[in-house]
DNA sequence: TGTACATCAGTGAACGCGCGTTCACTGATGTAC
DNA sequence: TGTACATCAGTGAACGCGCGTTCACTGATGTAC
């Protein structure tokens, strides 16, 4: 057996090794910012629940700010993935939007430190690198944007009753020649929808809707529902 | 001249200057909020711009969480009274609701570290007193809730064309006697309103929406009209 | 099969830092008599 | 008018803590010859 191949299977080996070993710091930091918060993470105490030193951390990551990176990318493909999973291809538009956003909020819900890592006060001390976090950032929006635009092919969106604002017309259709022109209907429709769900799940994490409304769930997807309705798609 | 009358001036003006002290500290406290975020607030950092020892704060306020508590009330009551300067009694509905929440993303955008403070993530180790702050919150929210009711009053107020999850009707309906029953067509409006007024404000502090819609103030205002026009507001 | 060597995955102690909070103290101001 | 005393607003040093990060090191494993 040549010793290439030997070599090289062992440093497969290594490697998914290694790899394990990351996937369970950052499961152990996603359970700690679960249960303190994101901006309470701290690289000795993950290490000291893995029973490691905190400084065997610096063998996986080369700082605190890029493990939060990584949980950061990992949260936005989580939230994405969630979404379309719950998204039937084929099946009625209305009811493949509804499910959507309404798995935006579960998700949300159930994980609640990593919804605040992606959408709430940054953590102090921690800069990111845009490049690396808004093209994740943009793929999870995706997830709607897709459903609004299969609705705007199918004419299922009704057109704004009101003047859209010329600044938005204008960097709607002044992206680069490589990338389609979005289509303002579903653009608006798009953050319209992301809006909404974003306010309503925001405010039921901190606390303020459930002691005004008494079912924050209920609400929301009374007000996903309606929205639905307002922007054209039937049932 | 008795020596009541001195001791008690004595006291009023050692109370006035107390207050005063206590103002600055607050001032301060807020302008690095503003900086360096309400996550990463340090008394002895304010207490250091100020000339003071740190020792010094604790002659104003018991410990960190009272001063973070008091900058919290005073946040609310900043919010609310903004919104309700934008009010102007008499007008026409739709103009003032539409300057009410104008209003909102104004303070907001001006004040985002304490914006933050009230409906963003908390911060790590504080545990704030709920029967302090949550009057306050209802009080800023009212500044919304009391247009809507006007609105409501004067028939401006379209009926829900949805069913209304019964939860919500029954919160709404089960209020202790003292306090009058809130009714429903204004307080779905009030929450759909806060719902997206909230939701877009913190999408654009997280600076989620300016790359994709390119302005983000302008998307609000086209919203904020939209959805009164929605909810049966004419101009 | 045995031995020298390289690599890997860590350890443990230490670095300097900033934090909230406590405590004994001090100097200025004002009051009582 | 002078003196003893109380109060107030604050200081400065210290407490213990947890943090991110560095660095010299070590024991286990595997490889080369």
């Amino acid at each position: 057996m040549p010793t290439e191949a030997m070599q090289d299977r062992k440093q497969q080996r290594r490697e998914r090794q290694h790899a394990a070993v990351r996937d369970e710091i950052k499961a152990m930091a996603r359970s700690h910012m679960a249960r303190d918060g994101a901006a309470a993470l701290s690289l000795r105490a993950v290490a000291t629940a893995l029973g490691l030193s905190s400084a065997a951390i610096y063998y996986y990551f080369p700082n605190r700010d890029a493990l939060i990176t990584a949980l950061i990318v990992d949260a936005y493909r989580a939230l994405g993935a969630w979404v379309r999973a719950a998204d039937v291809a084929g099946a009625p538009l209305h009811g493949r939007l509804e499910a959507a956003m309404l798995a935006y909020r579960d998700w949300a819900i159930a994980h609640p430190a990593e919804y605040a890592l992606l959408f709430g006060t940054p953590i102090p001390g921690y800069v990111g690198p845009p490049e690396v976090t808004a093209p994740q950032a943009r793929a999870a929006l995706a997830a709607f944007g897709e459903l609004f635009a299969l609705a705007h092919e199918q004419g299922a969106l009704a057109a704004p009753t009101e003047a859209v604002p010329p600044r938005i017309v204008a960097h709607a259709s002044g992206r680069a020649a490589a990338q389609p022109e979005p289509p303002l209907p579903m653009l608006l429709a798009t953050m319209r929808a992301w809006g909404m769900a974003h306010g309503l799940v925001g405010l039921e994490l901190d606390h303020h809707l459930q002691p005004i409304v008494g079912d924050a769930a209920a609400l929301y997807a009374f007000e996903m529902r309606r929205l639905l309705r307002e922007l054209g798609v039937r049932p």
